[in-house]
DNA sequence: GTCTATATAATGATAGAC
DNA sequence: GTCTATCATTATATAGAC
């Protein structure tokens, strides 16, 4: 009774039960998680009862628009790849996306479900840092990417930093108490993109730390680690708290 | 009637005013803002009634409750400064102060406040951003840190991507369905910097982008911007969407 | 200061008419 | 499929006894 919708065609999907989920996608990302159900369904125009009968409860009706969510992330992922550069980082494709009408929606309930946690945002962060290990590795490929001792864990750190800034600077901008916080929103975040665009291209091209002898003291330390933990490979992995 | 408390002596700080109080930090970094006053008054070996007595409303004890945990984290700070370098990035100095018992729910309702936003994350947020700032200018001095073509604009950028990646990260980490979720939190977040130290010292001591003419171009044209700016200084901001 | 009892409002979910 | 009416629960906050 769950999955067999929501993956069918998009040209009659502009039922009650579209238009619900569609609504409470938009309420999501102005207010959080905290909505209520009944404010939805005003919003789409319907009754509180309409919205239990189509997904069985609160939960459920959060199931749909996660799903939904994570089909509107890839369309735009899509589009944004096919459109120019625009997909590379974290900010420049959400800020990118997020000024596109259609999808701004889903860059606010996308920023709202990595504040809260939950399966959407472990696959979405999961996404990003699989796509950014791609994009390095052909980087690397052609030479603007300096390569790296460890490509996984390389892109993966960058991808949940860059991602949570992200997160960090806009959640603010996404409480829309104000009247119309229809455009602002994209706004900002092409703000946030440009503000930090300089100094991480300034970080990431020139380094930051001049001196290399931190690196190698903390990749000696690693080693050394890894050598006892081959010796008594059972005991309690106790990397260790320093520094 | 509200702050005449609280930056009173600690000695006496044990009255069901301040047990309250604490009990709310703890309750509030494992379950969140959404924690309801009976869960902390019970939490508190109290009565609802009485936690409004004291404190007026719920959001007057989440203002008591963000007014100590600063008090806790500057504290903290200064703990960490003479210790030893855990001070100086968000990760470490964050990891370093879970560990301690005492310090261990004050760095659980930071995170739940940078998650929800509000005045208190604006703080802490624009205080790692200063912190950051002295500590590179002071790397700068002593040459272990390159220069920056905008040092303040430098230390947000890090910062902010710092403490973001950090919550992005921890977040899942913080909800205690489980038992006794006292010190797996403080030892998550060990492991989640040493997961991150040594993709970051590589970045930041190698460089990430081998090609510097990207930089180059960004540069060039921001210098264009500002000069088309410096002509028609009334002009919407328009910093565009660009990459 | 502290408690119990209660007022009041809002929530998610149900039942049944149409 | 859609609505209205309602239930049961839970929340914050109040009132007043002690």
């Amino acid at each position: 009774m769950r999955l067999e919708n929501g993956r069918a065609g998009r040209a009659e999907d502009l039922n009650a039960r579209a238009r619900i989920r569609d609504a409470a996608i938009v309420l999501v990302g102005r207010h959080g998680f905290g909505v209520s159900v009944r404010a939805i369904a005003e919003a789409a125009g319907t009754s509180a009862g309409l919205v239990i009968h189509h997904f069985g409860s609160k939960a459920g009706l959060r199931a749909a628009c996660d799903e939904e969510v994570l089909r509107r992330y890839r369309e735009a992922k899509t589009d944004a790849m096919q459109t120019g550069a625009s997909g590379t980082f974290a900010h420049s494709f959400m800020a990118h996306s997020a000024q596109v009408r259609e999808h701004a929606p889903m860059v606010a309930y996308l920023l709202r479900a990595l504040a809260e946690g939950g399966p959407l945002a472990e696959e979405v962060i999961e996404k990003f840092a699989l796509e950014t290990e791609q994009i390095l590795e052909a980087g690397v490929a052609s030479g603007q990417i300096r390569p790296s001792r460890d490509p996984k864990a390389r892109a993966r750190y960058l991808a949940i930093e860059s991602l949570g800034g992200m997160l960090l600077r806009m959640r603010p901008a996404l409480d829309a108490d104000g009247d119309l916080g229809d455009g602002r929103f994209g706004d900002a975040l092409v703000r946030y993109a440009s503000e930090i665009t300089l100094p991480a291209l300034e970080v990431f091209t020139e380094g930051l730390i001049a001196d290399p002898s931190f690196y190698a003291a903390f990749l000696a330390k690693d080693k050394e680690n890894e050598d006892t933990e081959n010796e008594d490979t059972e005991k309690e992995a106790g990397h260790g708290a320093r520094g």
